[in-house]
RNA sequence: GCGGGGGUUGCCGAGCCAGGUUAAAGGUACCAGACUUAAGAUCUGGUUCCGUAGGGAUUCGGGGGUUCAAAUCCCCUCCCCCGCACCA
């Protein structure tokens, strides 16, 4: 009869249906509490292996903490919030096959009818499918969710939420108004994010700040655009493209030359109006006017300019622009070179760049880009200003000042660009936009930084580098757009017409975990800010309510208080400079000091067969497939084992198969011990020893989040050294060592493979459920056998190191423990000089010494070898299969030492 | 560029903070053997080099230094990954 001896699937579904019954991850407030949080999924398809690591580390420690005696709440939503579902939704409806094919491939997954794509047309639709699947995966994976408090961004009750932090916010001056610059599709009228764009992802596009510098010829202004005003004093010449359009804007009552297509771009920047179209030619022959001095310089062509960059015009400072200098070359002109930035004394030499990087022309547009570079790096960070105004200033301290400087003299304004080109998914040009009246946090206060600072450094965080990272974002943080014009979510309340950005509603909502189930109970119209103002401050008139309203407020309040703060929040480290700044700077903000966040962890990604995972390479695992076919447990210890949690796991479903197998070996193994009869063997206590000390070290490998080592040592290593004892003292007496630690070494891996723990405590007849339990802590009585064993042990190793070598087959062991005057020198040497012992000693004596010293600290805990090796004589003769003697011959003892005997081979 | 993290034995990956017990955990791959009709699974031994006695030599990106002793500490150098925002 062909029995299998683990079935995964019917234990967690047994299991699964017993916690839910029994309601056990439904915390009610009394006791030490723990609240764990992770951030919500965005429910826009199916979760995958990627998604899973964050939720499983979080519910690692959750179990783990609730075995320690903690009352654990670990709360779960639903992001629902921002672009992404509605730009699904939107492809959906325009029947856009690539997307339609993707989320008929998710309703095949869960099971369900994929002619029903047609309904996520509707973006709620999409998000209340998702958010139901994703509860499902999620009770799959055994996280311990209290799932009565789940919530989504997009609720009613939240938006209610959102807007009383929005307005807190605003009356505490944190909230302002400005114009900002973005990526912008003028075709679709519309900011752009990384994952609108072409390759966004891949090749990042960034907004590159030019200065538009005003050259005057006559009534009109060039407005050449430059990355690198500081070397605006060695302009000598503007170079225009000769086969470029041109044409006259009005700006505030200024006349712009700039290029056709800049005009296009720079109306979204600043109220451009265009005037009329300008032959480029009418310029060569005529002379502009450089700001600062006034001096004359000529207007020249250059076919390298590229309309589309900038303003389409360039001024020429060829002592320190390998373009210029080429270009000039080129169409033969010559003008006087002018120095402005100097390196060490002396300038980089133009002439000399060209050749070093063997220029020839302007076709060599990579090494002239190369070469920019080059001198760019060379003069920004070592350079030191020479000329005008601000002459002995370093470069790099100075660019901003003389880019302000510019600015307020009224001869040059900021002209935004991409970093390169690049256009939408949907085939536009991504411009940089200039929006006005932008709704901004205003995280760039300073007392506002200090006190997250101070926070940050009370804070417990790991990896313990996370402060210096956190510290690092608190300085570079800036004002941060909070609104959109599109999107799921909250809408403004100090303005229709915007939504709150998606991080932005999503800094301290872990809040209303604690509180969202007396909100539901009150009356919805009677959800105010002085409701939110009472349950969070306790300091707002309630009177005007209704009693249920009343009554369910003051709950709230009491479950508030008694859950926050946070003690714990984990996510993956992409969060660090975004979301869990702001969750810090929010929290820091609006509640009381005591209400601020505890701890917060990040963990790695998840790498798939050694790649980062996406759907070309074919290696995007479903959650939901893997639970199938290897089953959560599996899944949870793969995770936790294959990598420390703040590095990147690499999913290898090579090594994940192998896995399963020794899994399969816990179980059965496991279960056969249950039914074998007869106590331990004393020879075989030692296991039991290395366990108790096993567990009780992988309570502080939990403690310090360091998973991957308990999990290695608890579940690898012991099986290797169950699989040694079983090689040396047979099968029935391991299952009969083993069955003395089954109940609490199941226990002990109970935070990471819960379902197979529960099966087995309850087939050791624990009572209750193994996540329930404390965690398990010994004493540990056999430390003297585990010791005993490592003798033997140590024997056995170098029996084999001395049979490898002579290549033979032994036939008979001879073992002879080292002499008494050997034993007697060692406790001497502890307490006594070298030098005198080495004195009184004879040569043989000596020879000893001397391999003291070399090694002292001699490692032997066991002082009666022989008793140790007759007692094991038959295990070993077995195992070793040879004749055992335990020999007193003086000759045979002449290589021994305390802890490691001579033996003879023969 | 700034900030963070890395480069370890075939591969993945511990060790490094608290230098010696480390040829260096664990996994995986490979080789030989046991079992088997066979394969798989499982188990045993091996996988830097030399060695017919438990030993020795060389090794932890490269170079230099501190030390009786360095993968581990210090300095220099080369290379790789991540974040630098409006994107969830």
């Amino acid at each position: 009869m062909i029995r299998l001896p683990y079935d995964f699937n019917s234990i967690e579904e047994k299991w699964l249906r017993k916690w839910a019954e029994n309601k056990i991850f439904e915390p009610k407030p009394s006791g030490k509490k723990f609240l764990l949080t992770v951030p919500w999924p965005y429910c826009n398809g199916a979760l995958h292996i990627g998604h899973g690591r964050t939720y499983t580390i979080g519910d690692i420690v959750a179990r783990y903490k609730r075995m320690k005696g903690l009352n654990v709440l670990y709360p779960m939503g639903f992001h629902i919030s921002g672009t992404p579902i509605l730009a699904f939704s939107k492809k959906i409806e325009n029947g856009d096959q690539a997307t339609i094919s993707l989320y008929r491939s998710y309703l095949e997954l869960y099971g369900d009818d994929p002619s029903k794509v047609s309904e996520f047309s509707v973006p709620s639709n999409i998000a209340a499918y998702f958010s139901e699947r994703i509860i499902n995966d999620f009770m799959n994976m055994g996280f311990s969710i209290d799932w009565t408090r789940k919530f989504t961004s997009g609720e009613p009750i939240y938006n209610k939420f959102v807007e009383w932090q929005f307005r807190t916010l605003q009356k505490m001056k944190l909230i302002k108004r400005g114009d900002y610059p973005l990526l912008y599709s003028a075709e679709e009228g519309n900011p752009v994010g990384e994952d609108d764009i072409l390759e966004g992802d891949t090749d990042k596009v960034s907004i590159v700040q030019y200065t538009g510098v005003f050259f005057y010829v006559g009534k009109d202004i060039l407005l050449a655009s430059t990355l690198r005003p500081e070397t605006l004093d060695g302009v000598t010449n503007i170079f225009l493209n000769p086969e470029a359009h041109y044409c006259r804007v009005n700006i505030k009552g200024q006349s712009f030359i700039v290029s056709k297509r800049s005009y296009e771009k720079l109306k979204y920047q600043r109220d451009a109006e265009f005037v009329e179209d300008v032959d480029v030619s009418d310029y060569f022959h005529k002379k502009a006017k450089e700001p600062l001095y006034s001096r004359e310089i000529p207007i020249l062509p250059a076919k390298f300019v590229d309309p589309d960059i900038g303003t389409g015009i360039d001024y020429s400072v060829p002592a320190h622009s390998i373009w210029d200098h080429v270009a000039l070359l080129d169409i033969g002109e010559k003008v006087d070179y002018i120095r402005v930035i100097e390196l060490e004394g002396k300038g980089v030499d133009i002439e000399e760049i060209r050749k070093k990087f063997g220029i020839t022309g302007l076709d060599d547009r990579e090494k002239l880009s190369e070469a920019t570079k080059y001198v760019y790096e060379q003069e920004y960070y070592h350079g030191k200003i020479i000329k005008g105004k601000f002459s002995g200033y370093n470069v790099k301290d100075a660019k901003d000042k003389i880019i302000g400087d510019m600015i307020e003299m009224g001869i040059a304004f900021p002209v935004y660009e991409t970093s390169r080109k690049a256009e939408t998914r949907e085939g536009n040009p991504v411009i940089v936009a200039v929006i006005k009246n932008q709704w901004f946090i205003d995280y760039s206060i300073e007392e506002w930084k200090e006190k997250v600072r101070d926070l940050v450094e009370t804070m417990e965080l790991r990896p313990d580098n996370l402060k210096n990272q956190f510290l690092q974002t608190v300085d570079w943080i800036r004002e941060r757009p909070c609104a959109r014009r599109r999107g799921l979510g909250t809408e403004l309340p100090m303005e229709k017409g915007w939504v709150i950005e998606s991080l932005s509603d999503s800094t301290i909502y872990t809040v209303v975990y604690t509180i969202i189930p007396f909100l539901r109970r009150m009356k919805f119209e009677e959800i105010d800010d002085d409701l939110f103002d009472y349950i969070f401050f306790g300091n707002a008139d309630l009177s005007g309510k209704s009693d249920v309203t009343k009554r369910e407020a003051e709950g709230a309040r009491r479950e508030f208080l008694y859950w926050y703060p946070v003690d714990l929040r984990h996510t993956s480290y992409p969060h660090i400079s975004n979301h869990l700044t702001f969750y810090l700077f929010n929290h820091v903000a609006i509640f009381p000091r005591n209400e601020w966040p505890v701890g917060i962890s990040t963990g790695g990604m998840v790498i798939s067969e050694g790649q980062k995972m996406s759907k070309s390479k074919g290696n995007v695992y479903p959650l939901l497939t893997i639970k199938r076919k290897y089953g959560a447990d599996l899944f949870r210890m793969y995770l936790a084992s294959n990598a420390d949690v703040w590095y990147d796991v690499d999913w290898r479903t090579s090594e994940v198969e192998n896995y399963l197998k020794k899994l399969e070996r816990f179980y059965s193994l496991l279960e056969e011990a249950r039914s074998v009869e007869g106590e331990p063997d004393e020879r075989d206590l030692w296991l039991v020893s290395r366990m108790i000390d096993r567990i009780l070290k992988s309570s502080a490998s939990y403690d310090a989040m360091k998973i991957r080592d308990a999990t290695i040592d608890l579940f690898f290593n012991a099986l290797n050294d169950i699989r040694e004892l079983e090689n040396f003292a047979g099968k029935v007496r391991t299952l009969r060592a083993v069955r003395k630690f089954a109940k609490e070494w199941a226990l002990s891996l109970s935070p990471v493979m819960p379902f197979v723990s529960e099966e087995i405590y309850s087939m050791y007849g624990g009572k209750g459920f193994a996540s329930l339990q404390p965690y398990p802590v010994m004493e540990n009585p056999y430390k003297k056998h585990e010791e005993e064993w490592n003798f033997v042990e140590s024997l056995v190793e170098d029996f084999r190191s001395i049979t490898k070598v002579s290549n033979m087959k032994p036939r008979r062991l001879t073992i002879s423990t080292a002499e008494e005057w050997k034993w007697k020198l060692l406790e001497e040497s502890k307490t006594r000089d070298i030098r005198s012992l080495m004195k009184a000693a004879d040569p043989e004596q000596r020879e000893y010494l001397a391999k003291l010293v070399k090694r002292r600290d001699f490692p032997y805990h066991v002082r009666d070898e022989d008793a140790v090796i007759k007692k094991y004589a038959d295990d070993l003769s077995r195992y070793l299969n040879v004749e055992i003697i335990l020999s007193k011959e003086p000759e045979h003892a002449k290589k021994s030492v305390p802890g490691r005997p001579a033996i003879i081979l023969e």
